[in-house]
DNA sequence: CGCCGGCGAGAACGATCGTTCTCACTCTGG
DNA sequence: CCAGAGTGAGAACGATCGTTCTCGCCGGCG
């Protein structure tokens, strides 16, 4: 465990401590102490805080993604069912301890207005997950609105789950995106 | 306008602030040259940043849900309409110059995990949100599911404006709210 | 052996923050 | 007229942060 890659140590602690308390309530020291690092060797691998926090939101998206990807697939079920796979897939994330929202959402809300590769990351994994859903909606042969609609009901069950730390959002969206489907005569 | 008393002074230059650059970026100097006050000044009202943030987000939330239900019951129409009708409530707000998002939504993902005061904020905002919701749609002979599923949208049509920067999906979620009080059979 | 480059550990630095204090000045009441 | 309470303006203070520097040590190579 810990003779993984320093690089992998560093984000991995990063990771844990942006994600649960925020990024500013996070101090480089408090990274280094908790990847066992030395502050030489952290500024090495990421020459700033900055540089940091980027690289921690670019492999959380990749990451996040992949995990919806591959619980989605594994489902197997018709188009249809890989659809509301995507709510079964946000209700284990939201049961998962230390939830707390979308990391994107977060740090777009706490550094967007004044990082801008902040703004951009949180954009970018929106824009990619709204891709997504579109490009499963169309092998269910639902219309692009339909996938907009599904879309939106994931992002209210995050925030909703987040700010109320109960997962059962996740069921209620599944449930309105069943209705939406059945009345886009998807099935 | 500068004749107004101390505190709304205080609270209008902290809101704009903190609702623009976030809280944790915004210093109490920066508060108090925006409100034309002086240091001993802005701490005889608000003994700490803390009240102050306290305050900035308990008037925000009073605020906010006032003026959606005063456009909504404005609007005039049935029971439907007017569920339908905060939809348009919240493209208009989205298309406000400085939107940036749910101001609660926000100062969680950036506080909430260190200032209990602030997670507790963005539950009550949001749940006493719920609460109006439940309320049109119990007017409207909706089941209580429903209301669930309209709160799910808005949600997430808030934080999708927020971070596309686009007020389109306020239209979006209206029609998504459409289709499932038809499923509802709500009319 | 002797030198030199790199390391760990942590102190140091400069900036910024929340909060409080100083100080000269101005009202007010007796 | 004068003591004293309160004010504005801003400096000061102590803590914390991101970042860099120091220093003692070690290992490898000529």
């Amino acid at each position: 465990m810990e003779h993984e890659d320093p690089r992998t140590r560093i984000l991995d602690a990063a990771e844990e401590l942006f994600y649960g308390q925020g990024i500013q309530a996070v101090g480089m020291d408090a990274v280094r102490a908790a990847s066992g690092m030395t502050m030489r060797r952290l500024y090495q691998h990421f020459p700033s805080k900055n540089d940091l926090v980027e690289a921690y939101l670019l492999r959380r998206d990749g990451r996040w993604r992949a995990s919806l990807a591959v619980h989605v697939s594994r489902s197997g079920g018709s188009p249809r069912d890989q659809l509301l796979a995507v709510f079964d897939w946000l209700g284990l994330w939201f049961a998962e301890p230390g939830f707390r929202g979308c990391a994107f959402v977060n740090s777009f809300g706490e550094l967007g207005a004044t990082t801008p590769v902040v703004a951009a990351a949180a954009r970018h994994h929106k824009e990619e997950f709204g891709g997504y859903v579109a490009g499963l909606a169309e092998a269910a042969g639902a219309p692009p609105a339909t996938a907009v609609h599904l879309t939106l009901l994931a992002e209210g069950a995050i925030t909703t789950a987040a700010v109320h730390g109960d997962p059962t959002s996740a069921a209620d969206a599944k449930e309105a995106a069943r209705l939406l489907l059945d009345a886009a005569r998807v099935r």
